[in-house]
DNA sequence: CTGAAAGCGCTTACAG
DNA sequence: CTGAAAGCGCTTACAG
């Protein structure tokens, strides 16, 4: 493990001349270049990160935080991670992933002990202590999903709200008029996602005059068959559902079928928030909303990065849209 | 931003006596210990980790290298990663996924810098720069998956030679004669749970006498429904199907019974190395040889612990066998 | 039981 | 263009 220390002294120069051409920062004559380059390659010198980090408090490090131990990271949520770690790569940053919750104390001594740059959160509570953590200790970061309030805190957030309202206008145009809605069960109640996309259904249930049928389902598909088995003897009136639980939905279908109800004619499907690989699990492949998720990778990304470069500038507020993507689960209900 | 040297200054006393009460190192009377706690609380200390790890080279972090950038992180292979969370945290260390692939400059950067004290590897090929790379720099590394030759390396892995003899077994036992086997296309020929399962299913052909019939298929529903759909047409004999892909099951499931093939009176279909999450999203159910994640993960985490704790010990070398789960997927023959 | 001091491997004004 | 030196925040023998 050669030191900066070893190839001054073998190229005959000081630490500081190698600090400079192992960065970049300062000119430095070709002819001394050469003797520190030819140095480090016969000492096989790799710079430590550690003892840089030290000396000037970066490590071009970031870290997304996501709670896998409390929630299952869907293959659409590690769409997130994908590119927000791509996008990191091509600006010269690391994304890591750290699975760690909401505790606090854990969180702060991470990202405020200069171990890594700047923090993406995922899993955003309406309320999320995390924030005020975060904000307190002055590590820069960006959510993806937002809290109740994010006045000020940079984020890029699904526009929930609008894409649930969407999904009910869809399948209200069709000629539906009992359109269930099914959740996730053991996501917090405050969950942002979550919650504004069910706020959104309740009123656009209200607008069209009709009750909302809340139906909650754990994140598995087991789940969702055992709910599909039963769904029509507990809701026979229920001509739709619109989904917000991608993990429970091949199931659902499955028990659908099972139970003798033919997906779309006895029952549309419209899955909210989801991706071409979980849409095309089932049979038949689900008509969805796609969650932006590569896009919000790396706008998340870019929103951290910005905290970082430019601390003065307004930080980042971004709400994309879902997009409707027409798969065979939506019909207009039987006569 | 609190520093040691500040709580050591409110408290009266000396900084190394402030590091003695935050690591609990050395004996410290009751008295002295309080003022110190006090002062920690009122400055809302924290202990800075960088400063820690150039002082003791440790950081009590670990990470596993996965390519997610290559390679889609299934749910399966997700199991492995929170499991090892899981432990890690249980013995007091953080677990930490980095998207790396085979950049072995990028990887001894970071590894032998001190930023992480050990290093999982995932994805491992049966010739892997990686465990040189590691090993010539001292990092201390378990695999999850071996090379060819894994002498001396720590490893935990799963049997798959024999898991895939036994799912060619079952299959011949059942009365099959024409065991076709569908595998991941892209992935690397030398990645070693690929090439020692397809190798043992060639040779399990062999021993019965029959051709080996191998088919590639994309790792995405829509190319498993696509192969579905033509299976018949293309293998008309084939009366059973061994299956290492877990992310076309969904599809060719489906794309089978959209040709009119009944599964499993038709065709018969075993998973090799999937979860119960996974068999619960194909219609109907797999059966399937169950990949031992959570334990791998666990069991792979304890062998990088160990050669932290305990250099000196033999490597854990482990190598966990497949429980068969019976599904809705396995049947005789018909005629 | 407690403290003074060296050192971990870098970076970066400040001189020259 | 190059170097001497201070400093980043800790840990840990070594004294006392």
């Amino acid at each position: 493990m050669a030191t900066m220390r070893d190839v001054a002294e073998r190229a005959g120069v000081s630490i500081a001349t190698v600090s400079f051409v192992v960065n970049g920062t300062k000119r430095v004559t070709d002819a001394t270049r050469a003797r520190v380059e030819d140095a480090m390659r016969e000492l096989g010198f790799r710079r430590n990160p550690v003892g840089a980090a030290l000396a000037n408090g970066r490590t071009r490090i970031i870290a997304l935080l996501f709670p896998t131990l409390e929630r299952t990271l869907s293959h659409t949520a590690v769409a997130f991670f994908t590119s927000a770690a791509r996008r990191a790569r091509e600006r010269g940053y690391d994304l890591i992933l750290w699975p760690i919750g909401s505790d606090i104390e854990h969180i702060d001594v991470l990202a405020r002990g200069g171990l890594v740059d700047g923090v993406i959160l995922m899993e955003v509570k309406l309320d999320d202590p995390r924030v005020a953590a975060l904000a307190v200790n002055h590590v820069p970061f960006a959510m993806i999903g937002r809290t109740a309030d994010p006045s000020g805190v940079p984020y890029v957030d699904i526009d929930m709200a609008t894409s649930a309202r969407e999904a009910y206008e869809r399948l209200a145009a069709l000629g539906h008029r009992d359109i269930a809605y099914v959740y996730s069960e053991g996501v917090q109640y405050d969950h942002g996602a979550d919650a504004r996309s069910r706020q959104a259904y309740r009123e656009a249930a209200a607008a069209h005059g009709r009750p909302a049928t809340l139906i909650p389902c754990a994140e598995h598909p087991t789940a969702g068959r055992e709910l599909g088995e039963r769904f029509a003897a507990e809701h026979p009136d229920a001509t739709a559902v619109i989904l917000l639980n991608e993990h429970a939905a091949p199931g659902l279908l499955a028990g659908l079928a099972q139970a003798g109800v033919r997906v779309p004619q006895d029952l549309s499907v419209l899955s909210l928030g989801s991706s071409a690989y979980m849409a095309s699990m089932t049979d038949p492949p689900l008509s969805y909303l796609r969650t932006p998720g590569p896009e919000l990778g790396e706008l998340g990304f870019d929103a951290v990065l910005q905290r970082l470069t430019a601390p003065d500038e307004a930080p980042m507020q971004a709400l994309l849209p879902c997009e409707y993507v027409p798969g065979d689960t939506m019909a207009a209900p039987r006569g």
